[in-house]
DNA sequence: CATGTTTCCTGACAGC
DNA sequence: TGCTGTCAGGAAACAT
């Protein structure tokens, strides 16, 4: 599934895939599920418009977007030469099992293709989700200044800067914002992890090792946890997120990048997975909980 | 507000 | 072989 690491991966890659392309045309599947803005929407804000850069937020991939507003929009009644280009971002969230895919337009659309937009070069992006958790929205951001209250961000962190995610960068956070995050919290530290609204990025893959490395149990009430503990926690989850977008992600499940290369971080896991099996520092076996009923996974000699 | 529980989906896999 | 039942899990909706 894809986490900070994956989606770091697969942005990266389409970024070098596709950026300063422009979109032709667009095509969206009937299910409804995997559009969080209208079709209609995510149809007017994508074609014609340029991609000015890929980048992940969170679990977000990010694709900013521009046009030229004389080009496509009725001539601007105002400042007849000098308009502004229209902005936008095209947010992709790949839920558990969605793909976005740069491809030649001859390459088979396999099932459970949702979208497919045509680049100016006859390339395709495609967005490719069998189980539908995935979400695809548009951000207008050139419309975002004239309204003024009414539509707050709530919470899925849009501003006129574009989309800026729901929580903190897990890689970027200073330690004592870090340390705020937790306090008062009595949900257990591996719930807390996987809250976007506190940090965004973390799965329960990256939970878990990083608990692992940590020596921290999942089970520990966040708001509990020593300084010095959150300390070191952050320190392991920024040294595995690293590690894993090094080695180009963890492929569990179906997981590949944007040309469907396979990442090799599943092959560092300590934990995850790896239930019944021998801890690999000290050979007691791993032992799995639920957690915010999800599967965890940690080892009850080196956690406490 | 904080926290826990349910729901959405399909593919994979166990068991018969 | 092929069917049925179970389960996974991100995030939002819903319940407490």
């Amino acid at each position: 599934m894809p986490e900070l690491p994956e989606v770091e991966t697969i942005a990266n890659g389409v970024d070098a895939r596709v950026r300063g392309r422009s979109i032709v045309s667009v095509w969206l599947g009937s299910k409804p599920e995997p559009f969080r803005s209208t079709p209609a929407e995510l149809v007017k804000a994508l074609t014609g418009s340029k991609i000015e850069h890929v980048r992940r937020v969170g679990k977000h991939i990010v694709v900013d977007l521009t046009r030229d507003s004389a080009a496509t929009r009725r001539r601007s009644t105002a400042a007849a030469g000098k308009s502004k280009p229209w902005r936008g971002q095209w947010l992709v969230h790949l839920g558990m099992t969605g793909r976005l895919l740069v491809c030649q337009p001859d390459e088979p659309v396999p099932k459970h293709t949702h979208a497919i937009l045509q680049l100016d070069d006859a390339r395709e992006v495609r967005f490719v989700d069998p189980r539908r958790f995935g979400r695809l929205s548009v951000l207008d951001l050139s419309a975002e200044a004239a309204p003024k209250t009414g539509k707050r961000e709530k919470g899925t962190g849009s501003t006129d800067k574009g989309f800026v995610g729901p929580g903190q960068e897990p890689l970027d956070i200073p330690v004592d914002a870090f340390r705020a995050l937790f306090r008062g919290r009595r949900t257990p530290i591996k719930s807390a992890l996987l809250n976007q609204k506190l940090l965004h990025g973390v799965g329960n893959i990256y939970a878990d090792e990083s608990l692992f490395h940590a020596g921290i149990r999942p089970l520990r009430q966040a708001g509990r946890l020593k300084a010095e503990e959150l300390a070191v926690l952050r320190s392991a989850i920024q040294s595995v997120l690293r590690e894993a977008i090094t080695l180009g992600g963890s492929s569990v499940s179906d997981y590949v990048d944007a040309s469907g290369e396979k990442g090799f971080f599943q092959l560092e896991h300590k934990v995850y997975l790896r239930t019944g099996e021998p801890c690999l520092v000290c050979g007691t076996p791993i032992r799995r909980i639920l957690v915010a009923g999800r599967g965890t996974h940690f080892c009850p000699h080196c956690q406490h």
